[in-house]
DNA sequence: ATAAAATTTTATTAAGTTATAAAATAATAC
DNA sequence: GTATTATTTTATAACTTAATAAAATTTTAT
């Protein structure tokens, strides 16, 4: 169950529906008819909560990535060693698999989709929530918790591409389930996998 | 069967263009024009090398896999330790980002889009690659080089996320570059980050 | 119950899509 | 130089698509 700001019920009905559509199909193999059948209303029916089938890949996409940074920069500032904040970070980043799935995966492979303004939009939380990412690892290594030669950017890149990879085959069973999987991807990034 | 191998040249243009438009648009926001286009041909002229715009795609992707299995398989049987054999996978896998990007690319993200035999196909090829790599880490807990306790198929499914990610945003300059990023996630991964 | 507001349908437009067939042109072989 | 083969163009068919406007219907508030 997504919670779409306060607008009304129905309207977090046809995101979620365009989400699920766009998730399960991509943006443009998707059809305002795909979406419309999801609802059983006709075609033309979504119009009158979108503006175009490009808007309504903006607004999943904006929900896709929202709170990712303001959750990021919470840890970032609690009183934890730099591995702790890690593991936190990359169980914060996981919950969404769970929670919205579809509006994560639309996030994450439509949003190139996108164009002008709200495509930079995302774009600019992303990256905002990448420079944030680094900053911890650059801090593991000034406090000496890391490997001094460290290089910190692509430490971040790799820890996102393993984290964003589960979103293709996870398959939503149990909350559990997500948090196994982040503690489990922790592991391996923070202690290596040798005996 | 590799078709472009033994094929005339321009046979090579034509599905290079197709790699590069589907890799940059997207299987479904990709036309047959934008690939016609790119050739300076007309629309109706790359029906002369392809059935249709969706066996143009199966041949993408299966040049995209093609030889992953096999060359993993030489590693596996080399005589190497577990670790060894992990560091030189990873650099095999992440060789074709820089020789054939789009072709990578597009197995990557729009395998999914192909329908019946062809997508088996790749997918079983996808499928044995995965499998082949966890025998890899299976190897490495029962040598004793690994932790006994490690997940084999997620320690797999993290490092193909995490090797796939780099295609996002690799930008082709260098093949030392490929390379200077895959000892870098192999270390990642082996070692971990903490010092 | 009735007016107002919200939601959905019907009907339609204009543009873009894949794919085919036949004709035209270019390249190569003899 | 002509015949043969390879490649490209022209023309077009059959669909699908996003989007608009107006009418119809349903829901809500008074």
């Amino acid at each position: 169950m997504s919670k779409v700001d306060n607008k009304p019920k129905r309207f977090t009905e046809v995101l979620d529906a365009a989400a699920e559509v766009f998730a399960e199909k991509g943006y443009h193999g998707a059809s305002t008819t795909d979406i419309a059948d999801k609802l059983e209303i006709k075609q033309a029916g979504i119009y009158y909560y979108f503006k175009s089938k490009d808007s309504a890949l903006a607004e999943v996409c904006r929900l896709g990535v929202q709170g990712y940074v303001e959750r990021l920069i919470v840890i970032s500032q609690a009183d934890l060693s730099a591995d702790r904040k890690i593991r936190e970070a990359i169980r914060e980043h996981m919950q969404p698999f769970h929670d919205l799935p579809n509006y994560v995966q639309v996030f994450q492979y439509e949003r190139r989709y996108l164009a002008g303004e709200s495509r930079a939009e995302v774009n600019k939380l992303a990256s905002k929530y990448e420079g944030e990412l680094c900053r911890l690892f650059e801090a593991g290594v000034a406090a000496g918790d890391f490997r001094q030669d460290l290089d910190c950017k692509l430490a971040t890149l790799a820890l996102l591409g393993m984290c964003n990879s589960v979103t293709v085959w996870y398959d939503g069973k149990s909350k559990k389930q997500i948090q196994r999987i982040a503690d489990h991807f922790a592991d391996f990034i923070i202690d290596g996998i040798l005996r």
